[in-house]
DNA sequence: TTTGATGCAAAATATTTGCAGGATA
DNA sequence: TATCCTGCAAATATTTTGCATCAAA
C-alpha cells in the first residue's frame, strides 16, 4: 500500500460522485502533484480487483469508479454525464428470468438508469436549448 | 441512401449477432472492398439516429450494433465478448421505481446480463484454465 | 446541378505498457 | 535489501474529423 494508492482510495471514498480516472487524477494531484495518470489507472485497477472499490462500466466513453462496493443502482445524466446512486433495492429475480430465456450461463447483470440530473433539468427549463453549454462542464464529479 | 449505407444496413440485418463497427467493416468490405472504416462509423451513427438500427453501449471497450430495433435484453459473455439476445420480456415498472428513488428525471434504463456463452462454457469445462485462449478469438460476430 | 457522402489520413479520446529509477515493507 | 511501484512517455485501441473528390437525388 503505497502513499499514492492510499490517497487514491481515500479521495474516492470521500466522494459521493463517481469520477472518471482523469477526474480523480486531478483531485489526487492536489495532494501528490507529481503523481502520473498511469499510476492512477494502475491503482484503480488493483483496488477494484481487491474489491476495495467498484469499477463502473456505464454508457458513455469513460469508465467511472465508485468507493462504495455495496450493490446498488446508478443513474447517468444523458446531458452532462454525471452519475448518481439510486436508492432503490436492486430488482430481484432478474437473473433467474434471464437464465430461463438464454443458453448463456448468467452470472449477473448491469442495470443503469438514464435521465436528466437536477442541474440539467434546471438548465433545460431556463433555456430549452441545446446541451452545448452544459456538455463542456464539470462532468459531474465535484467533491461531495 | 448510398450504396455503402444500404449494404451496411443489409449486412447488419442479416446478423443475429451484434457486431462492433470494425467487425461489420470487415464484412461489408467483401462487397465494397474500397469502403473506409470512417464511412462505416458515419453510417452507423446516421442509421441509429434514424431509428433503423440500434447502437448498443454495453460493457467492454467497444460499441456494438443491432439490426433489431425492438426493445429487448442482451447478454454479454465475460470471456469472449460475444453478445446475444435474451428472449424475455423487459422487466416492467423499473423506471417507476427509480423515479421514486431519485431526483433525476428518469427517461429509461439499460439492462445487460453478463455470463458465459455456450462456447466458453464448453471451453471452460475442457480446460478449467484462464481465458487467454478464447479472448483472442472472433469476439462473437460470426454471421448467423 | 446541388447537396451531401465517400475515401483517406490525421486527430482526438481513453487506456495500457516498457523501462529506468525510487519507495516500501 | 529485494520487490514492487512510480513517473514518464510512447503505444494501443476506438472513434471522430478535415478535406478534396465523387455520387445520388
Amino acid at each position: 500500500m503505497t502513499r499514492q494508492r492510499r490517497v487514491i482510495l481515500e479521495e474516492l471514498r470521500k466522494l459521493r460522485s463517481h469520477p472518471t480516472a482523469d477526474e480523480l487524477y486531478e483531485l489526487v494531484r492536489e495532494q501528490l502533484p507529481r503523481i502520473s495518470l498511469g499510476t492512477v489507472y494502475r491503482n484503480l485497477e488493483i483496488l477494484s480487483q481487491c474489491g476495495l472499490i467498484q469499477k463502473l462500466e456505464l454508457g458513455g466513453p469513460q469508465r467511472r469508479f465508485d468507493g462504495n462496493v455495496a450493490e446498488h443502482c446508478h443513474v447517468r445524466c444523458t446531458r452532462c454525464g454525471r452519475v448518481a446512486d439510486v436508492a432503490m433495492a436492486p430488482p430481484a429475480g432478474l437473473d433467474e428470468s434471464a437464465r430461463a430465456a438464454s443458453d448463456y450461463e448468467i452470472v449477473g447483470h448491469r442495470l443503469e438508469f438514464v435521465g436528466l440530473c437536477p442541474q440539467c433539468q434546471a438548465a433545460g427549463i431556463r433555456s430549452s436549448n441545446d446541451a452545448a453549454e452544459v456538455e463542456g462542464g464539470s462532468s459531474g464529479s465535484e467533491a461531495g
